[in-house]
DNA sequence: ACGGGTGTAACT
DNA sequence: TAGTTACAC
């Protein structure tokens, strides 16, 4: 599965950081009475006391498993305490777990670069703190060491009886005729040990981590020492670590591809797999596996660490067991909502707080049909571009579920068998946002809109009369965040913008900033009509590519009042103002008086000197183009990719998909 | 009728 | 691309 990318001579320094039984503290943070007691997390106490999905290490002690029942737990351990994970709409809430890795990733992030790997994990890749830690400080040098870096375990490393295991450490740590890779995991110990003791300062949090060369390595030292405790996997340590390590504890092979090497190959340990050429191994599993296997045999991995602090999609679901299962479209309707309210507080947090966007909204369920033993066939996933707002979502959503049904029912689903009920069962359901990009720094502002009425003041209305929907007083004038963005919205966010944007009264305005774009623009072959916005004014572009400009042969209809000007708008602002890259701008703030334009600076220079503009975000959608006359339209449409069309919901007119967000304006233009 | 709720990534 | 499948915690 992981494209195999091997890397000889290995010398990175990778760290992968676990959370200790990570739910129990935080719950343990909120309440700390239950510091140091046998305690579990549990979802829906209902049946059989809830599922575990969280244990103490005290409770582990007693027996207590995850994936145990509530009251298997309290059989087995009386005295355990088990909380409940928060509920919101009706189902388990993670967001307190969600946020408190962050916490922890905003902390970890700070030595190097950074990928978080899932709500508890984290990897680093410390090769260059190792290497500048080694030139100006090596360990060797050091006449004290951390009392926790002295903890560390070192795999292969031999402690001499009676001797204290720290001394040992300290040695091996401190060792002048150590090769250089294990110098560069030494200065890896120090900086986990110093990371892991600021996380706990910060966040009260223990933690364990893995410090080896690669990936791989790292995340099965983690997991070696448990809890607060960490391992280094020195490379003259690996073979033999390998040589009997079940096959099943490697990430990636605790599933079907574990199981067939053990039964088809009749390989148990990790040394086992030694005796296949990679040309068999490839044969058998596959080019990319085949080798990727061949590799890990050898405790190669050449898989990077992604500097990647955020998550790549959000997603809300609720499975329905059993009796549960959802018979009738109004439940699931009423599911679907409160998911996708979930959903859409969590993309608004998402663009508050970090400025994204996303794009694609998926549907998935799983179901069954009744008195059909085919039963096995799949629900289908179903997807459509995202439109922000709540009721927008749960609309969307509703019909990519209708869309799916009626795939999933075939020439059945047309019966309505009975009063209300189907002849299928839902027992799950989730909905998902993908797709996620930064949005231009420039576009914040439309952030000021979204965050007030993003819930729904303006999802229920269809786009053109949502016009009169945006007072001023939606406006929030508060905004966490950096210095520069709150200059930014002084100047973009303006009454005038509002009044124009909102009522749609003064096209000529409009027409007259976009009027101006046009100066010096070059026509180009190809796009006669087209324009909107030349690159050559694009002072930090480094393309050629020039756009023809945008014949402003308005038909005057009044209907048109905001439609053209948005379009022209949105290309103009993205095409000429690259924003800076958050990382430029905090650049900036560390060396604030360095000579020449920052690049905030020079950003907002540009911003000034442009129209300012500000958006509803729920306002921009394919209907936009719709407004614009034919020949543009066409010309703009091969811009924006195939414009997804309809999932069609037969028996009604009802088109999932014909509209999509000011996302799919900018994704498919900024690759380019 | 239980591992639930999330998340990533490769494959097709 | 959209949808499926596998895997993990």
């Amino acid at each position: 599965m992981p494209v195999a990318r091997p890397e000889s001579s290995d010398a990175r320094v990778i760290a992968h950081v676990d959370m200790d039984c990570f739910y129990v503290q935080v719950e343990q943070r909120k309440q700390p009475e239950l510091r140091g007691l046998p305690t579990a997390v549990v979802q829906y106490n209902e049946w059989k006391g809830g599922a575990l999905i969280a244990v103490s290490y005290e409770a582990r002690r007693c027996g207590v498993k995850r994936s145990m029942r509530g009251d298997e737990a309290r059989a087995a351990c009386p005295e355990i305490h088990l909380v409940q994970v928060p509920v919101a709409r009706g189902k388990a809430d993670l967001n307190s777990y969600r946020n408190a890795g962050s916490e922890v990733v905003s902390i970890l992030s700070q030595k190097g670069k950074c990928e978080r790997a899932s709500i508890d994990e984290v990897y680093l890749d410390l090769t260059e703190a190792a290497e500048s830690m080694l030139a100006d400080k090596p360990p060797e040098t050091l006449e004290v060491i951390e009392d926790e870096a002295l903890r560390s375990h070192v795999l292969g490393m031999s402690i001499k009886d009676g001797d204290d295991a720290t001394e040992c450490v300290r040695d091996w740590i401190c060792r002048r005729n150590a090769d250089r890779r294990d110098k560069l995991l030494a200065c890896g110990i120090l900086i986990v040990a110093d990371l892991r003791k600021q996380v706990l300062k910060d966040t009260e949090f223990t933690c364990s981590a893995g410090i080896a060369h690669n990936k791989m390595l790292a995340k099965l030292a983690s997991g070696m020492n448990k809890p607060a405790q960490q391992t280094v996997v020195p490379y003259s340590s690996v073979q033999e670590l390998l040589h009997s390590l079940p096959i099943k504890k490697m990430k990636q092979l605790g599933g079907k591809l574990g199981t067939s090497l053990q039964i088809d190959l009749g390989v148990n340990t990790v040394g086992d797999l030694l005796q296949f050429s990679e040309g068999k191994l490839q044969e058998l599993y596959g080019m990319n596996t085949g080798t990727w296997l061949w590799n890990i045999a050898r405790g190669i991995s050449g898989e990077e660490v992604q500097g990647r602090l955020l998550p790549k999609s959000h997603g809300s679901g609720k499975t329905f067991p059993g009796p549960r299962a959802l018979k009738t479209l109004s439940s699931v309707q009423q599911w679907l909502n409160r998911l996708c309210e979930e959903l859409s507080e969590r993309l608004s947090s998402d663009l508050e707080q970090n400025k994204r966007l996303a794009s694609t909204l998926t549907l998935h369920a799983s179901a069954y049909r009744l008195s059909d033993s085919d039963s096995h066939k799949k629900f289908p996933s179903k997807s459509c571009p995202l439109r922000y707002g709540t009721a927008k979502i749960q609309e969307d959503a509703f019909n990519l579920f209708q869309a799916a049904l009626r795939e999933f029912m075939g020439p059945y689903g047309t019966k309505t068998q009975g009063k209300n009920q189907g002849s299928w069962r839902i027992t799950g359901l989730s909905v998902s946002a993908s797709k996620i990009t930064d949005i231009p720094t420039g576009v914040s502002s439309i952030m000021k809109y979204f965050h007030n009425q993003s819930a729904s003041s303006c999802s229920k209305l269809s786009t053109d009369s949502c016009i009169q929907e945006c007072p001023a007083s939606s406006f929030s004038a508060s905004e966490s965040c950096s210095e520069q963005r709150s200059i930014e919205s002084e100047t973009a966010v303006s009454a005038k913008n509002i009044g124009v944007r909102c009522k749609g009264s003064d096209v000529g305005e409009l027409e007259e900033q976009a009027d101006t774009l046009t100066k010096e623009d070059v026509s180009c072959p190809s796009n006669k009509a087209i324009d909107v916005l030349p690159q050559s004014r694009n002072k930090l572009s480094t393309s050629g590519t020039q756009m023809g400009r945008m014949e402003r042969k308005r038909n005057n209809s009044k209907e048109m009042t905001w439609g053209t000007p948005s379009i022209a708008d949105i290309f103009k602002n993205y095409y000429t103002t690259t924003p800076p890259s958050m990382q430029e701008i905090q650049e900036d703030s560390t060396r604030a008086n360095s000579s020449g334009p920052t690049a905030s600076q020079r950003y907002r220079d540009e911003e000034r000197t442009e129209t300012t503009w500000s958006y509803k975000m729920d306002e921009i959608d394919e209907s936009v183009i719709d407004e614009l006359p034919p020949e543009i339209q066409r010309e703009i449409r091969t811009w924006l990719r195939p414009s997804k069309r309809a999932v069609t919901v037969t028996g009604n007119k009802s088109n999932v998909g014909s509209t999509s967000s000011i996302a799919s304006y900018f994704s498919p233009l900024r690759d380019r």
